[in-house]
DNA sequence: TCGATGACCTCTA
DNA sequence: ATAGAGGCCATCG
């Protein structure tokens, strides 16, 4: 499923259809998409934050959704780490046997996150509260 | 304009 | 632990 997603990103980023001259990653709309990106770019690292916690701090309320959206369509190029931002509750969102999940459960052990089950350790959850 | 689709969440049962 | 209902909302065909 993130397989051709990720293959189309490139593509898809290039050409994110502009619909009346709006700009792509520097419009109004990309407000939102900017204030998660840094909320998550902030995320200290052996520490992970649920895509709710992140759209709260970001200052979305109630807009997990729209964190797994930015970080779908984020540039590669701002070099996020995405593999800090889990489900509710520390759970890998990505399929077990995904390339994606085991890749996100790589990065998270590489930093001293323990990961079981598809499940971070409930220590290394941060509720991002002072963001 | 409308309906379907998500890297989601919370509450119930 | 699992399942369903409802809610949220940007995107897309």
């Amino acid at each position: 499923m993130l397989e051709g997603v990720e293959r189309r990103r490139l593509t898809g980023l290039m050409t994110p259809r502009a619909p009346r001259g709006s700009v792509p990653v520097a419009g109004q709309a990309n407000e939102a998409l900017q204030a998660i990106w840094d909320v998550v770019s902030r995320i200290p690292r052996g520490q992970v934050a649920s895509y709710g916690a992140v759209a709260r701090a970001a200052g979305l309320p109630g807009r997990a959704r729209q964190t797994g959206y930015a970080l779908r369509v984020a540039p590669r190029g701002l070099h996020l780490p995405w593999h800090r931002v889990v489900a509710a509750g520390g759970r890998i969102t990505f399929p077990a046997n995904s390339h994606a999940h085991r890749e996100q459960a790589r990065r998270l052990r590489a930093e001293g996150v323990a990961v079981r089950n598809g499940r971070v350790a409930a220590a290394a959850l941060s509720d991002l509260g002072d963001f």
